[in-house]
DNA sequence: CTTGGAATGTCAACAAGGCTGACATAAATT
DNA sequence: AATTTATGTCAGCCTTGTTGACATTCCAAG
């Protein structure tokens, strides 16, 4: 293959045809389902959903973000996330804070009963995303962040860099 | 862990660090949504969602397959997917046709509507993930669906195979 | 200072699409 | 003949998305 084109070209076209990108369509939606079904599982049992998940597992990353920031992450409307952060209030879970410098915020914090329950949620995600990681090896990991991070939306990458460089 | 020395070593205790972990998680999180964006857009101007987009697909990916294959595939309960696939055979998106050998069974087909629709569906699709797969590079491909593969539940990761064989 | 607009968050009501449970029908299997 | 299998349907529930209306707070222009 080394004498004609070059590898390169044949590997250029190979791996950007309807095939290959078809399977990859379908290896996200597979393995989507694989990546949410263990927190799914332990959410089923306290009567939350995924929206709990996503809010629990972001005000962990962040806390004392505010509202507005969470809907920006997030990608939802307020009043969507509205009922879910009342719930989580409610069943004290999360701790919302009026804010001191601008009232109208609210600063969203977990309780002691919300961070037990995001290290149950993270720690069970984790031990599959590790056992997948340790199966494919760190050069297939760094070739599935490359591609998740160009697949993404420019808000959504923004989002996603901010945090990346938020800590060490 | 046979062995303590070395890169190896280094590489295998680095890239599976929970924050390296994390961010493979948010990753994951903030990609689907950008891998959903753009058939999502689509879909909503119909009046359709994710449901319909997936029956379409799975029924475009092996024509003829009947509503329990399906049913396994897509994970779902059949009435939930029953409610789909009324208003897609109502709108003339989908044939169903009893089965020849089994009666009992209802064997899917695309219209040419519905097959219109989905060509529209997955070229959104497919260029965005095209322009991943471009940006990302060969190798980045490769390992970005190993690892996909290694985060698949074992009935997915059968029906991700079966796939992956039934065609060239 | 007052007033009007913008930002932030809450409440109400509705729709999509999951789910379970119960039941009907037709066809295949035993 | 009895049972199992494949499918469809009805009813009702839950989560989680949506829009619309509204309250509170801040800020800036008059």
């Amino acid at each position: 293959m080394a004498e004609n084109a070059g590898p390169a070209a044949s590997e250029t076209l190979l791996f950007l045809t309807d095939d290959q990108i078809r399977k990859g369509i379908e290896a996200m939606f597979f393995a989507y389902r694989g990546f949410t079904a263990d927190p799914d599982r332990i959410l089923a049992v306290q009567g939350y959903g995924r929206a709990h998940h996503r809010a629990i597992h972001f005000i962990n990353r962040s806390p004392g973000t505010t509202v507005n920031n969470l809907l920006a992450i997030l990608g939802v409307t307020k009043q969507s996330l509205n009922r879910v952060l009342r719930t989580l209030i409610e069943d004290g879970l999360v701790r919302s804070e009026v804010g001191t410098r601008d009232r109208r915020e609210r600063h969203l914090y977990l309780t002691d009963a919300g961070a037990a329950l995001e290290h149950e949620l993270s720690t069970a995600q984790r031990d599959r995303m590790r056992a997948a990681f340790r199966q494919a090896g760190p050069e297939a990991v760094a070739g599935f962040r490359r591609v998740l991070e160009a697949m993404m939306d420019g808000d959504m990458r923004r989002h996603y860099m901010r945090f990346r460089e938020s800590d060490p």
